[in-house]
RNA sequence: GCAGUAAAUCGCCUUAUCGCUCGCGUUCUAAACCAAGUUUAGUACUUGAGAGGAAAGUCCGAACACCAUAGUGCAUUAUAGUGGUUAACAGCCAUCCACCGUGAGGUGAGGAAAAGUGCAACAGAAAGAAUGUACAGGUAAUGCUGUAGUGAAAUCAGGUAAACUCUAUAAGGUGCAAUGUCAUGUAAACCAGCGUUAAGGGCUGCACGUCCGAUUGCUGGAGGGUAGACAGCUAGAGUUUAUUGGUAACAAUAAAUGUAGAUAAAUGAUAAGGGUACUGGUAUGAUUUGUCAGAGCCAGUAUACAGAAUUCGGCUUAUAGAUUUACUAAUUUU
């Protein structure tokens, strides 16, 4: 359960999506990047997440496939570490601005330097 | 054995840990109805299933749905030996012809030039609106006539239709973001019927023809748009096997089988091991002592193309590598 991603927990609502990207703010560590933004739900999820892999840069619907996967499971390892005591609510959406394939290990060690930065970001 | 030709098949596997989507069942919670219990929603657990031969390109053909029933003529587009096959096709099968290949085989936009228009290298005076060389014949006179000469073809026609054209056949449009249903909540908004008026608009590019119809009055209904949810959504021209008919594509019959339904879009990540192929080394073997082979062992590298999106039948293109069958030519051996 901890380390869960189920269909609650993720971005899906066209209309939050447009929200997220008009009024969210954005944290980088390259190649991710973040935007998010403070928000309530009333299902009792914490955290509504999406991923996202540009069309331009990856053209083949495999590699952005394979992207997106490993997004997925770098953030759902990595959510339990930094965001277990978090009371308040975000949405967050997850890019991939890199040209390359990435590897999981790369992936991993990105989305840990993200959260670090947001969380410091956010206390102040 | 080597070189080739044509068909067909497969296209990584195993274990552990952590996850994702859907279905069935069970437990608990909440809501509705008096209760039993049922229904709906959610949580947890058990269990079952979960990408391809091209899922791709969206190039043909259909199913299905809607549009104002979508008619007629012209235009436009597509197809093109002959016969068969199919729900349908531009696909597939058989066969004839032409060309290519020693051969197995391959390729073909292969209907019509006696409807008309256009085009044509070199040679030639001249390839159609422009005339003429030599010799011979003929006339009042003239390329008027014959022969020679050029060429595939000379006032006699021929070639070319991936040139226009003609002939035959076919084609209404838009696509599952189609389309239908649901609950929340508000207006001066919406819908239906009848009447009024006829601007304007639609039906395929045009014409004919045809249909809708702003406005306004009355009556009735309780709803429209956007976002969302549900249906459409997977049992279908299904798959496999056998038999029969057919040269074959294919058809018929019988038996067995249940096989993804996501929606910012599930089918994954990590670790270990194993296949397979290639490269190098080596045990070893052969030896003309230069080297050659190397099935076992060790190491390294590679493991492609590519991701369902309403569903089928095709075509085209991309694919590491592996396997099977039939056949051909030359050579060697028997």
């Amino acid at each position: 359960m901890v380390f869960g991603y189920s269909k609650k927990d993720k971005l899906k609502r066209k209309k939050l999506i447009e929200q997220l990207f008009a009024e969210g703010k954005a944290v980088t560590v390259f190649p991710l990047r973040l935007i998010y933004l403070k928000a309530d739900f009333n299902d009792g999820s914490i955290l509504k997440t999406g991923v996202s892999v540009s069309k331009k840069l990856h053209k083949k619907a495999v590699n952005r496939n394979k992207i997106k996967r490993l997004l997925r499971e770098a953030y759902r390892l990595n959510k339990p570490i930094y965001f277990n005591k978090s009371e308040t609510s975000y949405l967050f959406m997850i890019l991939y601005i890199g040209k390359e394939k990435p590897t999981f290990q790369l992936v991993d060690e990105k989305m840990k330097l993200l959260f670090e930065k947001f969380l410091k970001l956010d206390k102040n």
